[in-house]
DNA sequence: AGTCTTTTTGCAACCGGTTGCAAAAACTTT
DNA sequence: AAAGTTTTTGCAACCGGTTGCAAAAAGACT
């Protein structure tokens, strides 16, 4: 089938370590030699095995990118970036889809099977434990887009969605609303309740503030439509939203529209992401702006010296956000 | 490091062949003799090296999943159901991104060099002779969301972008429209060239009609936007539009409420794709429906029949997309 | 118990590479 | 030209598995 070395050692009249060793970095081959495997090796197009490689280097090039949001536009973006980081480092990812699964155990040893040289966990709503099962088999990890904790046991690269609750907090009360709603993702996802944590903490520094909260069921239009949609029809709605996503705040969006109201005029909302399409000009949402590329970018740069140094001790790096005012919120009183 | 097969046989008292022979499926082994391999192994934690065993298999399990499209948040969901039906297929892809790249030898012999098994390209705007390039390489590959051709040299699935011209061109005719365009994606997209070729072809039936084109510079949201932009500032906008995408007329609907226009009664639109934002509310985005689900369940089977039989002849399977009414064509006369 | 079948087993070669080591070849030096 | 030094080379073992084959074990039948 494919050309193996031997192949071209025979041809090239040489023995297979030389071959192996023209196409190895740093290995001791005269010029001579070297020239005449790489013309053989042309003639017949023959390239390196990787996998049999990777036997004895115990290097596969592969990186395991494990994620469960595949629902998220935000998402396709993440993707991009990530493959294309990646590659330029030589990187191959190995895409695992958990879809609804949250046990890590089948992952783990799928990945482990596949030798791969470490895993980037990308998602927002799995808990740092499911990270945690990857450094438990001695696999260097990154879990991107994750909850910082006060011990951290593995790498996080993210952002401080407390510290985000308390940013959506202090604007709206900076613009002088009196009842304001927290409308978060699913109720499960970390970065749902951290968020939430972080806005109720802020608010309480304004005691005239009455604040309430609830639940979509997921990270979607849908669910922030329908959970706005059922908020409109109770007999008090809040004066503004903090969305705990920005799908979800163009999903309330609509829900506002349909019911005939106006945004920022009726009610205001806040976002959380600054996704592509909240700068359309039809949405103009007012969000917080999450460094997404960054992000990546420093995950792939923290995997990848980790690579180097399995036991570098972990570490926490949380990008700060900002919010990027669009439309959707009323002028500053 | 990781368990070994030998270190199993040599606790659990038998020989390699044992130990390998339980992991295989429909070997020979006594049932005393796997009990005993089976409880050294869960002991161990022992799992069998999925790449060691593809070197004499010849059998990885891994697919190339390669596509260009990474800003289309139409193939989010591609991506998850290729993802996912992969898994369930006991596949794993790898992906790759080819950003601006279109030249597919690096990921041929990239592709080769990881012995993946097959390849699926995922891709509207590459051409007939990206796949072939695998196909000529002895790789079983599928294109999807790929161009029909008269003689198929590799296995296509998608849809008949021709045929979605010409049910757009029917569309715009039937509701009266005098005046209309053609408002695509990059002009040197395969799926533009087929949109706009059918689009043509079916309005010479109605000479009256009068039709105009033109071609934004990429499949995206701005791109649609500043186009459309462009074709209001002239002299005679048309009376409707056929974008190339949904993301486009998106784009395009953006750009005509900016200008204080109202879709449908000042310009009508009609889209491509019905992308889930498509169907929110405050867009409710009239457009034909392509398949993606069946598009993409269609390509995985087809891989998966043409590793089995690599020699298979070619087969482009197109499926069948209708007209989702929405809001932004007018009604009939 | 002895013969014939069938099943199970281990040996050894192999998949496609890499690498430590010692011998061979190529340079230096005197 | 001989001795010493450095570079290049091939051998052979190894990475972690699979598999054809023949021998051993187990079971079936007189």
């Amino acid at each position: 089938m494919a050309v193996t070395l031997k192949q071209v050692a025979k041809r090239a009249g040489v023995s297979a370590s030389a071959v192996s060793r023209t196409f190895t970095q740093g290995a001791s081959v005269s010029e001579k030699t070297r020239k005449k495997v790489e013309s053989a090796a042309a003639e017949m197009g023959y390239s390196p095995n990787f996998l049999a490689r990777s036997l004895t280097t115990r290097r596969t090039k592969m990186i395991g990118l494990v994620s469960n949001n595949f629902h998220n536009p935000i998402f396709l973006e993440v993707f991009d970036l990530f493959t294309r980081g990646l590659q330029e480092c030589d990187l191959r990812p190995l895409l695992v889809n958990l879809t609804d699964q949250t046990d890590p155990e089948a992952s783990v040893k799928m990945l482990r099977q596949y030798s791969v040289d470490g895993v980037i966990v990308a998602s927002s709503t799995l808990p740092p434990s499911f990270a945690k099962a990857f450094r438990d088999s001695n696999m260097p990890v990154v879990h991107a887009f994750g909850r910082r904790s006060s011990n951290p046991q593995v790498h996080v690269v993210g952002i401080d969605n407390v510290e985000c609750g308390r940013i959506a907090g202090r604007e709206l009360a900076r613009r002088g609303y009196r009842r304001v709603g927290f409308l978060g993702g699913p109720a499960i996802a970390t970065s749902t309740r951290d968020r939430f944590d972080g806005f109720i903490e802020e608010l309480t520094n304004h005691p005239k503030i009455e604040v309430s909260h609830s639940f979509a069921t997921a990270y979607s239009f849908d669910a922030g439509r329908s959970e706005m949609c059922r908020l409109l029809a109770q007999m008090t709605p809040c004066e503004a939203y903090f969305c705990g996503d920005d799908v979800l705040s163009i999903g309330a969006l609509s829900a506002i529209s349909s019911a005939g109201l106006s945004v920022p005029d009726d009610i205001g909302l806040i976002g959380l992401n600054d996704m592509e399409m909240a700068g359309w000009e039809n949405i103009a949402l007012t969000t917080i702006h999450q460094p997404i590329a960054k992000i990546v970018g420093s995950a792939i740069e923290l995997i990848l010296a980790t690579l180097e140094q399995p036991d570098r001790p972990p570490e926490a790096r949380l990008f700060p956000c900002h919010v990027v005012e669009r439309n959707t919120l009323r002028p500053t009183v």
